[in-house]
DNA sequence: CGCGACTTTGAAGTAAATCAATGGGCGTGG
DNA sequence: CCACGCCCATTGATTTACTTCAAAGTCGCG
């Protein structure tokens, strides 16, 4: 973990300047900077590991987090894929439990790490903090059931197929496009599949009309005839 | 949904009984009491609609409700089993959003139902309210976790084993005593499998002397020596 | 241009789902 | 008190979808 000697009005400035804090008092995040630094993390640093205490709550800058639970014959699940703009850690900060989850970057990294002890300080301080931080782990609790919900599909197509259509703008689109957020061994990861069944159910759909891949970028035709396939059993050939 | 006209002194009674409210201020407790009312569920009774808004937050007093999202072939993923004491529904409230899953009495069963609104109005005045719906929804996102962890496991036997090791009182036990918390069934839809399934894992590692299965009560007989199959691959004969 | 990281494709093996039938426990009612 | 029916759990035989292992193919980048 790489801890660069930024200036504090680096911090200051980089704490004005993301979303996560627009609705901070001036005076908390003027502590928050006393207490924070940013961390600069390669492709494949570790920010976090799996049953230690975390020190920080953690804002991405920039770069890509990969968040997973190691499994046995080293495989993982992924768990989220944070980009720039997101948190991680708040549930474990808040109930002081340990980490659930290992953390590395996913690509060169830039991280805002504020202290725990001033963060849980701030957040006692004052209400609306508190209310973004509810708001911040029932958004997350709900990802993760919609997560669980894609996972529990018995087969590989419904999986994909569920999750590509997470992504749909408005339920009226019929076709969009969008950008997978890793890797397709990680997007795969994330959906309990290995990559080989990925690109084979990719490949299916694509050869089906349904979508269209291009490398990360994804083409979905026709959202409703996918969700159809949703609701179906046995789609292979 | 049965409301039956149970007095408003019983229901502000089961208010300052229930361990979920022993941190709120009495002025609080009487507003939620009017905003509140009992309602009794037989089994089966459904207390949550999927995609359907949430009117309530719930708190179980007795009985059991059973949380699951509905898959094709009309299977179910359970997502938790929710038991006397424990709540339902603050992260679908604080983001008011729609319900992400189905909720039904697993057995006769009397819910504490808090209007929306009233539970809404009094979190805004109360920073200690607050806190706790951040610690409520921090554990079950947390747990949630815990569950994914266990579901990512590729074999039924290492699954099992997890879950079952899940409920070790403390790390120093060798052998403990459980209760499952409701029908093999649903413990076998919470993570992830078919009853036959885990009625196999449960006779094999029955066999194996690792643990003893009465009906619902399960004697795990050597902790340490189950976790080591937690790293094994290939437990089957 | 050539190397490394990632992805695709193929062939084979396997674990869990599925289908089907039996067995056990418990409450209800005769 | 026994008998029936219901619900839940178990057990067995079969199927199938996914993983696994292996190898070739892309892509981007120094």
């Amino acid at each position: 973990m790489n801890r660069l000697p930024i200036s504090p009005a680096r911090i200051s400035e980089t704490l004005h300047r993301l979303a996560y804090f627009q609705s901070w008092p001036d005076a908390a995040l003027e502590h928050l900077a006393a207490g924070s630094k940013i961390i600069t993390l390669p492709k494949h640093g570790a920010m976090a590991q799996k049953n230690e205490r975390l020190e920080f709550l953690y804002v991405v800058v920039s770069g890509l987090i990969r968040v997973f639970i190691p499994l046995p014959n080293n495989m993982e699940r992924v768990v989220s894929l944070v980009g720039p703009g997101e948190s991680l850690g708040e549930a474990c900060l808040v109930l002081d439990e340990v980490c659930p989850y290992h953390a590395v970057a996913g690509k060169d990294s830039h991280l805002l790490a504020i202290d725990a002890m001033v963060f849980r300080r701030e957040l006692g301080k004052d209400i609306a903090l508190t209310r973004q931080a509810l708001e911040m782990v029932s958004r997350r609790f709900m990802e993760n059931l919609r997560d669980t919900e894609i996972c529990a599909q018995r087969s590989s197509v419904l999986r994909v197929a569920s999750y590509l259509l997470l992504h749909r703008p408005t339920p009226e689109d019929i076709s969009f496009t969008f950008q997978l957020p890793a890797r397709k061994q990680d997007v795969a990861a994330k959906l309990g599949l290995t990559q080989e069944t990925l690109s084979r159910v990719l490949g299916f759909l694509d050869k089906q009309g349904l979508i269209q891949v291009n490398a990360g970028k994804i083409r979905i035709e026709d959202a409703p005839r996918l969700a159809q396939i949703t609701t179906m059993k046995n789609c292979n050939d």
